[in-house]
DNA sequence: ATTGGCGGTAACGTTTATGTAACTAAAAGC
DNA sequence: GCTTTTAGTTACATAAACGTTACCGCCAAT
């Protein structure tokens, strides 16, 4: 089995949470499992980030070389962003996490549920 | 394929970071993984954190249902943590974001790398 | 020259998360 | 009834993350 090394600075799991931790990074990169999706489609898709918020994300995420962002200069300008091979490897953890959410959640509720029962 | 919902409320993804998100939480669990832990060890093994914070975290924790407290009133009081039944079905997930971690961190310091030196 | 769509940026404010220091509770042994 | 150990709590402060509003730059079509 696997460490689970404590020591912040090299903790694996400290890490992962410093690339795709926060709010919003896990969902944008779950909107770009599909393909190249471009700007304003994310921001349609993610209706409850603000543009500013999002621009930041992508940046932070192209920085860190899990995206990249395409600029095409056209008609109206496009920009896209896709996984990077980088990118590719967090798809396991989305995927487990997906799986997880939706099962945790019900037995969640589920639980506090019964814990609000119990207190009276 | 998964899908990955985008309306906040819903997605899976959401939920499980509001459950097991945050810069503590992912490393506490790591840490109960073996079986159940008291509390001063935990503050031991786990440095970086202020006591206030752990016995936060753990209260919320606890009220999710992903760990059970276990209190003995013996000489020196002794409380204890362990991971509960749904606190078990993350494990999948931690496992995954400490296999990315390391091979991630690794990928990136590489990458940043290579970005510093192209813009010189 | 002006308008409209797209992809932003800047200045500023708020909220949420985390941290520090000092204090409390409970029980066993003396 | 005082001390020691463990596991907290309270009051307060700081920092990190996120949000709102307003504006900029580009280009093609009118």
């Amino acid at each position: 089995m696997k460490k689970f090394e404590t020591h912040t600075s090299t903790c694996p799991i400290v890490h992962t949470m410093s690339y795709i931790g926060g709010k919003w990074k896990p969902i944008i990169l779950g909107r770009l499992l599909n393909g190249a999706v471009r700007f304003g489609k994310l921001a349609v898709q993610i209706p409850d980030i603000s543009r500013k918020i999002l621009t930041e994300q992508l940046k932070e995420l192209e920085e860190d070389g899990l995206i990249i962002r395409h600029s095409y200069s056209e008609k109206p300008p496009r920009v896209e962003y896709e996984l990077s091979e980088i990118g590719q490897t967090v798809i396991p953890v989305l995927m487990a996490m997906t799986e997880l959410g939706s099962k945790m959640h019900e037995a969640i509720t589920q639980h506090k549920r019964s814990a609000a029962r119990a207190h009276r």
